[in-house]
DNA sequence: TAGATTGTTAATCGATTAACAATC
DNA sequence: TAGATTGTTAATCGATTAACAATC
């Protein structure tokens, strides 16, 4: 079937989504510094990234700037926060209250950039009923319910990897289109349901290559 | 000045670097399942990668194949993990004993792919001494000095924004190069030292601007 | 006005993919 | 042998950079 040609959808580059976030951090850190003008340049040395690659990046959304004068810096900020959707708390869930689950059931970083965890699963019935923070550990045989009933959108797992799948099953069919996995398992998802990954041992392994080993290596033994 | 063209030690793209340990982990994963032979296209299908890529990204370092019948998954493996320098076991310093600190200084995950923490630090005097799984606690005071006693060239920064810089100052005076940050902040490092960042926060704003907001958002109040 | 910096175009650079000869 | 899959080349695709007119 052809189609005349109507008013285009730009999709933008998944890259420059990955880099705005970087910069709304920056520009976070500069309003609390009280800096009230930037320019690409600037942030371009903040960031090691080229000033022509932030102009370009910000482009694809309009124009935010003042010629000769450079961006005002909680104007950027704010509309980075709108293009992002993160000028609203999304609430999450975390699944797994291992170490891990505890460190992101607290963790102070989300506020104020957009999340909030509302919920903590794990299937340990010992560890059921338990609190972390103000929340209490539910049991993962009411994960699916709960988050369709909270409408959560986002999900965490920190499950060990052998569950990790069926977490994330589960998440998705209480309505998560968004999920952040820290087990170290490719998963496999649906059309329409994004991951990302956070796997501390693919980043070091990718610093390794570059490493000259030194004389004291720990050599594996038995 | 021109020099003749001796043998041009050729550069790999980092991306393919960065590739790697997502294949050593897949292929990790394949021989503790008893899989004992595999091809780019199911390796590919598995992470959602290009069987084409696979193969342009393994033959920057040699052939370790076999036409007709493709891959054996412990020699593939195995020369992953030399590619890598994760044929051994690096000995990692972590920085900042919250919940996070706690949390990596307990991560099974390190072992047997390369890694193993063997000194924490905080600069709170009521942690000093206590013990996190078999470590103890260690002041901030001495971690340049037992960082290059230690022969440690990786660090891990898990403390508050307002410090990272310093304790990255820090772990590179005492000899370390390759540096994985949880802070949310871009660090200033000298040339040769290598950094890669982990920040939740960032990899879930970037699924948020894909995400269709519903009606039962919390909004940002006071 | 002179100086600075944006937004954008065109050129360059680099990465991915398609295709296939080689060969197990 | 027939079928399958590698390693590699060339073509394609996409991202980055350089440059500059516009303009504050």
């Amino acid at each position: 079937m052809t189609q005349k040609n109507g008013p285009v959808e730009k999709v933008i580059p998944d890259i420059v989504i990955h880099r705005l976030p970087v910069y709304l951090r920056a520009l976070d850190l500069m309003a609390r510094q009280g800096k009230r003008i930037t320019s690409s340049q600037e942030l371009g040395e903040r960031l090691g990234i080229s000033s022509a690659q932030i102009r370009k990046d910000l482009s694809h959304f309009g124009e935010f700037g003042k010629q000769g004068t450079g961006y005002d810096v909680e104007y950027l900020r704010d509309q980075l926060r709108r293009i992002l959707k993160v000028d609203r708390v999304w609430p999450m869930a975390v699944v797994g209250a291992g170490d891990l689950g505890h460190a992101l059931a607290n963790y102070k970083g989300f506020a104020n950039r957009g999340f909030q965890v509302v919920a903590v699963f794990d299937a340990d019935p010992a560890k059921i009923g338990q609190r972390i923070g103000g929340l209490v550990i539910e049991s993962m045989d009411v994960l699916t319910e709960r988050i369709a009933e909270l409408g959560i959108r986002i999900g965490i797992i920190a499950v060990p990897a052998e569950a990790a799948q069926d977490v994330a099953n589960r998440l998705i069919e209480g309505g998560v289109r968004a999920i952040l996995n820290y087990a170290p398992i490719t998963l496999s998802v649906p059309e329409g349901v994004r991951v990302e990954y956070i796997d501390p041992v693919l980043a070091l392994q990718s610093m390794t290559y570059y490493l000259e080993p030194n004389e004291v290596e720990t050599v594996v033994g038995s």
